[in-house]
RNA sequence: GGCGCCGUACCCAAGUGGUAAGGGAGCAGUCUGCAAAACUGCGAUGCGGCGGUUCGAACCCGCCCGGCGCCUCCA
């Protein structure tokens, strides 16, 4: 039975979907003005992995993720740039892709734009105005706080705490400094829709409603986003929602922590942010292999804490990953089992799957589930000693492969992991001829086998220096990886 | 000031009432011509601190301390 810590209630609740086996989850994207960082692919790469998991464990999951693609930002941005806003969002909307392609973030099912929604949003806008809950000045619209009795539910706070605080300048054409825009009226040269109080275009929030209720209705199952949001983005959009409706908007509210820099946020303002394509573009591994130590690492986490970025941290990662790509190399070897042994590998299996649907059914617990694996790792190890049959060597690796699928690991072959991880330096192709690295090893087993120990050191150490690394295997031959 | 998240071994990190998962590093072994990989053994009488509830608490309650964050755009 899942379980998902909701933010809402402060608890970890049972799931249960509004409709049986099916799911319908909306997560709060990004604002496409520049390229994402680590922590959007955190957050990407969480809703995800739970998309997955959902999908895993047998529900039909519609999955939303917007874009923000009207905002200040982007105005700014392009007026900076002496470029339209539509310049602006398709470049970011297209960098957004490509970096979650190479992350191995999925696309969502629906991946709509505020842009895209303008009539919803002002028939959203209209309906609030109509019960009281949205008033117009100039041509301008504002969510009247105070009259939605829920504010604060969710974020906890009480609206006497919030004025005490604020530390905003209040706009005087607002009847309560709490309330917040719906619609602006446009600048010159902004861009602007027509609207029954104007040209003019939405507030931050009430895109999400609108979009958000129009694909998945107005109640839906999962609603997701970093913690940032939690207020005012999301108090706000629920007062929007079911101000309008009267209904329940979303059940579970699903936060994700931050990725930190020596514990500190990491973010935009501060500075202290690395993009993903700068990830991508330093690190000395393959596309596939920098995704992958990513996703590790992100996932080594639970996703509710913090999460520290570090060179260091992603060096443990890849060594992680070092240890089952080993694994899985002598699990296409040939091997000698035995009923014993064989029977032992089964139930290893067994239980590393029960560990990692238990770890994942409480509340998407990724280092649980990772755990698993590197339990059952270590146990196929001690088996291999032992001997195992082919058969079930490579049943065990298409056990990695399938349970990894949840979380995208595990899933590249031998030669794209163990082959070319690492990257040419300078446009050198370098000693990389596969033929030519096992030439050199044979003549190694050779050498060895005659007992001359000097040239097939020689031969080790020039291959280490082409990054090669040579395993010596019991029978005299070796394997080798680079 | 209000609210929230986090605080577990040298490092990373689970566990949220039944007596501290997992990984890395380190040390000592096994294996090896030497390596590499792999395997075996060793590590918190204690989970930020102090009280309380309980037969029993890292886990629940209260107070406090520390780090981070939100209350302005932010994943």
């Amino acid at each position: 039975m899942l379980r998902i810590y909701n933010t809402l209630t402060g608890k970890k609740e049972p799931f249960e979907p509004l409709v049986p086996k099916t799911v319908r989850m909306y997560v709060c994207g990004v604002t496409v003005y520049d390229y994402c960082h680590i922590g959007h692919a955190r957050s990407a790469l969480v809703f995800d992995v739970i998309r997955r998991y959902l999908e895993h464990s047998g529900y039909c999951v519609e999955f939303v993720k917007n874009f923000t693609d009207v905002d200040d930002k982007i105005i700014k941005r392009a007026n900076e740039q002496g470029v339209s806003c539509d310049q602006i969002t398709a470049k970011f909307i297209q960098a957004y892709h490509d970096d979650m392609g190479k992350l191995g973030v999925r696309p969502a099912s629906i991946e709509p734009k505020a842009t895209e929604h303008m009539a919803e949003i002002v028939r959203l806008t209209e309906t609030l105005i109509a019960k009281g809950l949205a008033y117009q000045v100039n041509g301008d619209v504002y969510f009247a706080v105070p009259q939605y009795s829920g504010y604060g539910r969710l974020s906890k706070r009480r609206l006497d705490d919030l004025q005490a605080g604020a530390r905003v300048d209040v706009d005087e054409r607002k009847r309560d400094p709490m309330d917040f825009a719906l619609w602006k009226s446009a600048k010159p040269g902004e861009p602007a829709w027509p609207s029954p109080w104007g040209q003019g275009r939405p507030g931050w929030h009430i895109e999400c409603s609108a979009m958000s209720m129009k694909h998945l209705g107005e109640t839906f199952d999962i609603h997701g986003g970093g913690m940032d949001l939690i207020f005012p983005h999301h108090e706000n959009e629920i007062a929007q929602s079911c101000g309008a409706t009267g209904k329940e908007f979303a059940r579970y509210w699903i936060h994700n922590g931050f990725v930190q820099i020596n514990k500190e946020k990491m973010s935009k303002s501060l500075g202290n942010f690395f993009t993903i394509r700068d990830i991508f573009e330093k690190s000395e591994w393959s596309e596939e292999v920098t995704g992958e130590i990513l996703r590790y690492f992100l996932l080594s986490t639970h996703y509710h804490g913090p999460l520290d970025f570090s060179d260091q941290a992603l060096r443990e990662a890849k060594q992680a990953l070092d240890g089952f790509y080993d694994l899985f190399n002598r699990l296409s070897e040939a091997g000698q089992g035995s009923p014993d042994t064989d029977g032992d590998l089964q139930l290893a299996i067994g239980f590393a799957k029960r560990t990692f649907n238990i770890g994942m059914d409480d509340d998407f617990s990724t280092p649980v589930a990772l755990a698993a694996f590197q339990q059952l790792r270590g146990e196929i190890n001690t088996l291999i000693r032992k001997g195992i049959s082919t058969e079930v060597m490579k049943e065990a690796r298409e056990e990695f492969r399938s349970l990894g699928k949840v979380f995208g690991l595990f899933q590249l072959d031998r030669w794209q992991f163990n082959l070319p991880m690492r990257k040419n330096v300078g446009g050198e192709v370098g000693f990389s001829s596969d033929l030519e690295v096992q030439k050199m090893v044979d003549e190694r087993t050779a050498a060895k086998k005659a007992k001359d120990f000097k040239r097939a050191d020689e031969i080790r150490k020039f291959l280490a220096s082409q990054g090669i690394i040579i395993e010596d295997k019991p029978d005299g031959t070796s394997r080798w990886k680079r």
